[in-house]
DNA sequence: CTCTTATACAAGTAGATACTTATATTTAAG
DNA sequence: CTTAAATATAAGTATCTACTTGTATAAGAG
């Protein structure tokens, strides 16, 4: 009895239907779409935070229905993980592109540091919502890390730099500080901007 | 009509039963059991988070039934405000206690001033979440605000006698950035605490 | 042109959860 | 002891929301 079940389930797998299929074929009009709701998304979810946000109000603000949002998601987390890793991406590589010739002094460079990531948290204000508070994937995760490394190792470059004499576990350990640092006054700062920052240093 | 209307609404009003009622009059086995249900929910919120605890979890806890839970709070938001408000002032009486005859340099108040907040918060991990993600009453907000103050204003205090030299207002900017600082420390530190604090003055 | 596959959506369903109703039991004041 | 009010719950309901189903249309490869 049994092998029997297994067996049909095996051979005739009553498969879901999958509606959402990792591997299917875009045309462009897919693609539009999909880049439509992930707008949609962004938008919705800094308006709402993720937990407000409904799989039916992004569809309605990108102007598709619920069903046509699941052709190219299979889940809400999905969408939030997917905007996740493309903001965290996007905002490693602005990071990396400081100084790339080294000519400013630790405080400029720390500077225009809180400079870029202020800029892109006033940019994309959904970000720090989807980070918090959305379940993110694996990758979303992975890339989510990658960029607070990022911003660990800017500071802790720097900081050997101007002080040779500093152990290297020594200056990630200041990184690590200083991000959390700024995470904190980020959660302050949907408003009042350039007025925390000189402190900073 | 719509004065007919208006009259019968407010002389014969509907009223929906309240079965929560808050000048209702409690007996012993009530006021135990709203303690009761505090504490569940304190539990629960502290497991869970703001949002995946559902109000039958928390009277599941408490070993009630969902209707009772009603008897003794309006909503759930309610039960998050309550819980809220009285850590905020448990919080903000325990800072104030600090030091209170000035014997404490600045450094050592502001280490005990830390140490403080993270003992609370290790005490009880479920206030992070309810002011965070809570829809609070306005009550709770301002029991949020006054402990806030509190905090800001121990720094400042402890400043500008360190620092005679120091504008009122300059202290006060400056204990509202510590604050921010501590905040932002305190979201990664659900885990390994006693490692980053040093580093904070 | 044809045929496969992608896109689209109307119209759902399933399951969860905040909250209610009706009613029974306990408390305690007079 | 009576009685009104407080406490308790079984058994709901209403609503919301993530997600599906079935089916129709548009694209585009050959």
């Amino acid at each position: 009895m049994q092998v029997f079940t297994y067996t049909l389930n095996f051979f005739c797998e009553d498969s879901p239907m999958a509606v959402f299929d990792p591997n299917r074929k875009r045309n462009a009009r897919g693609e539009q779409r999909q880049q439509a709701l992930l707008r949609a998304a962004a938008a919705v979810f800094g308006r709402l935070g993720y937990h407000d946000t409904t799989t039916n109000a992004i569809a309605a603000e990108a102007g598709v229905s619920p069903a046509t949002l699941y052709q190219f998601f299979p889940n809400k987390a999905a969408i939030a993980s997917s905007l996740a890793s493309m903001y965290a991406r996007e905002m490693a590589q602005a990071e990396r592109a400081i100084d790339s010739e080294s000519v400013l002094s630790f405080t400029e460079a720390v500077g225009e540091l809180i400079d870029v990531c202020m800029r892109f948290n006033r940019r994309r204000p959904e970000f720090h919502t989807l980070v918090v508070n959305a379940p993110l994937s694996a990758a979303a995760r992975e890339d989510k890390q990658v960029l607070g490394q990022v911003f660990v190792d800017f500071i802790a470059a720097r900081l050997r730099r101007e002080l040779p004499t500093l152990s290297c576990s020594e200056a990630v350990h200041h990184g690590q500080v200083a991000l959390m640092i700024f995470r904190g006054i980020l959660d302050e700062l949907t408003v009042a901007s350039p007025h925390a920052r000189p402190r900073l240093q």
